[in-house]
DNA sequence: GCGACAG
DNA sequence: ATCTTGTCGC
């Protein structure tokens, strides 16, 4: 049983995204993305919403902060949330930002000198129906780099999940080999990416913000134990160590 | 009626 | 997102 939206509320939701879609920045900015082998680059953080079977409204909201290239954990903060807003497809950033924001002010606000220099998130960036992923809301709003990582494919733009993207999934033989999603447009909205060599379901990392595509992917592979980045898997796996 | 639908 | 254990395979 879930209230029908209010009347006009996916319509503005649209018009925010379009406002705040011309603000993501899709190149490197920073001088550790142009290294080889990311120098500099000491601090990844991760974001995601928890919840229990069966409450869609009482959530914990996680950030972590791991250390790179080591990927051990510098800072762990969790609160519980009373989300206010429904989940549409589409519009999970309405849903989920503003405590996503709220981790990442408390940790500002009481170690500075812990904020990561690259945010991995649960879900799209660039690979959007408008372009405008909770990876790209988040990375505006905070003005931090940030990398979408999907678990799933949207099929969006032009992309379809059907054969060939089985059999481009099918020549993906080892860790760090992808393939692009490409928009009807020609646009490169993102990559499949088979994170380790043991996964061969691969994830699907894009642009958020900050970032390019190719340095998210070479990023996102960087950061992966196992088929999930570990910035990620460490917020929502209770068996992550 | 059937498939899709990030989390 | 979450519901759910074991099981088969390398």
């Amino acid at each position: 049983m879930s209230a029908p939206p209010a009347e006009g509320l996916v319509e503005q939701w649209e018009s925010e995204q379009a406002r705040l879609r011309q603000q993501v920045v899709e190149e490197d900015t920073e001088d550790w993305q142009r290294s080889p082998d990311f120098s500099g680059l000491e601090r990844v953080g991760g974001v995601d919403l928890s919840f229990i079977k069966g409450d869609d409204v009482n959530a914990c909201a996680q950030l972590v902060v791991l250390s790179y290239p080591d990927l051990e954990v510098m800072y762990e903060d969790s609160q519980m949330v009373t989300l206010m807003a429904p989940y549409i497809a589409g519009f999970l950033a309405f849903r989920e930002t503003p405590f996503l924001l709220d981790a990442l002010k408390r940790l500002e606000g009481n170690q500075p000198e812990l904020l990561p220099q690259v945010v991995f998130v649960d879900g799209n960036g660039l690979f959007h129906y408008r372009e405008f992923g909770l990876a790209c809301h988040l990375g505006v709003l905070s003005g931090l780099p940030c990398v979408g990582v999907a678990k799933n494919l949207l099929q969006v733009q032009g992309v379809y999940k059907g054969e060939e993207h089985q059999s481009q999934i099918a020549a993906l033989q080892k860790g760090g080999d992808s393939f692009p999603l490409t928009a009807a447009s020609g646009k490169v909205l993102g990559k499949a990416l088979r994170s380790s060599d043991k996964s061969s379901k691969p994830v699907y990392a894009s642009v958020g913000h900050k970032i390019s595509v190719d340095t998210a992917v070479r990023l996102t592979h960087s950061c992966c134990r196992y088929r999930v980045p570990e910035p990620i898997r460490q917020t929502s796996d209770p068996k992550a160590e």
